[in-house]
DNA sequence: GATATTAGTAATTGATTAATCACTAACTAA
DNA sequence: TTAGTTAGTGATTAATCAATTACTAATATC
């Protein structure tokens, strides 16, 4: 096996990292869990993440990058901006679930690493948004930003706890 | 020592509790920490609730009881309606911070009977708004009330992740 | 076909922690 | 004073789990 398969091996873990992860949360997933899904055994899980936290972090990383991507990926024109990346948001909620539930999980674990990612992603995610907003001359555009980020995160949580009504009283998936 | 003793030493212990889990999350906070800062040993936390899960429970379950009480009292004309339940809380978030942090823990803690809880408080802060939207005669309610709760949200989020610049730019506390 | 390397596991460890148990000291009432 | 009750603790337990160690089987290389 060359070096593909390694890197293979070590995508496969942290897949199966995020399916338990958003299943059962951070502190109720194990890595045997882990390991399990992806047809290992436990101590394998080391040889490729040092900590069950480095692998969070990974996967909580890479899931605010794909929405940072996702907003960066959106062109339209500034009377439709805002429905493009809800749109946008909202293929990315089908498309990668499970990368959606992390956010919601990364919010309430302590662990000072995590909270910091947690933070920054949060951060980098408004930062990107309200410069868009304010290049297409959205009006009040903090406002907006906070609205649009609020109904999203929203739509992150019904989803997570199963309580779709939340949102618009459930009748779309839509943020 | 009388009955009313007895609870307030139970009072003092769910006090404790509340302070520790929106400090340390539900998972990192033990019961000898809520003993010790309750300044009784900790095994004598388990005379007054049978686990840790119950205390927890109990404590987001008054959380939601405030906010739904406070909502309650809100009286206002239609066209301040909303400005009053925001105003209301706000200050609910600089009396009660501790329980608009445990919401937040609520979230992503998935031991069932707490999801559960966290399910059904939402639901009905949800629907009590809704009706009050609806009285009012606001149009589109259901999207306002969802607007509504998610920036009330975020702004939990923003005070238990530390990051204020979340809503509105950091300018107010105000959701 | 011997040697080295890679991929992987079984067994164990060490720490943590919710919950129980067995006890004692202080008060209360007859 | 003694019998009973209440308030409280120290010591222990039983389970869980991240992480390490020490090993083996397969594969590639010369």
């Amino acid at each position: 096996m060359g070096r593909s398969s390694k890197e293979e091996r070590r995508e496969a873990i942290l897949e199966a990292g995020l399916e338990v992860f958003a299943e059962s949360g951070y502190y109720n997933t194990t890595t045997a869990h882990i390991a399990a899904k992806a047809g290992i055994s436990q101590p394998y899980v080391f040889k490729f993440f040092k900590t069950k936290e480095e692998l969070f972090l990974v996967a909580l990383d890479r899931a605010f990058e794909r929405i940072l991507d996702t907003f960066k990926s959106v062109e339209a024109s500034p009377d439709q901006l805002v429905a493009s990346m809800i749109a946008a948001y909202e293929a990315l909620s089908e498309s990668h679930p499970n990368e959606m539930a992390l956010q919601v999980i990364g919010l309430s674990v302590t662990e000072a690493p995590i909270q910091a990612c947690t933070r920054n992603g949060l951060s980098r995610i408004r930062e990107y948004t309200l410069k868009r907003f304010r290049a297409a001359g959205i009006a009040k555009p903090e406002t907006e930003v906070t609205t649009f980020l609020a109904r999203g995160m929203l739509c992150n949580i019904a989803s997570f706890i199963d309580l779709p009504e939340l949102v618009d009283g459930g009748k779309s998936i839509g943020i």
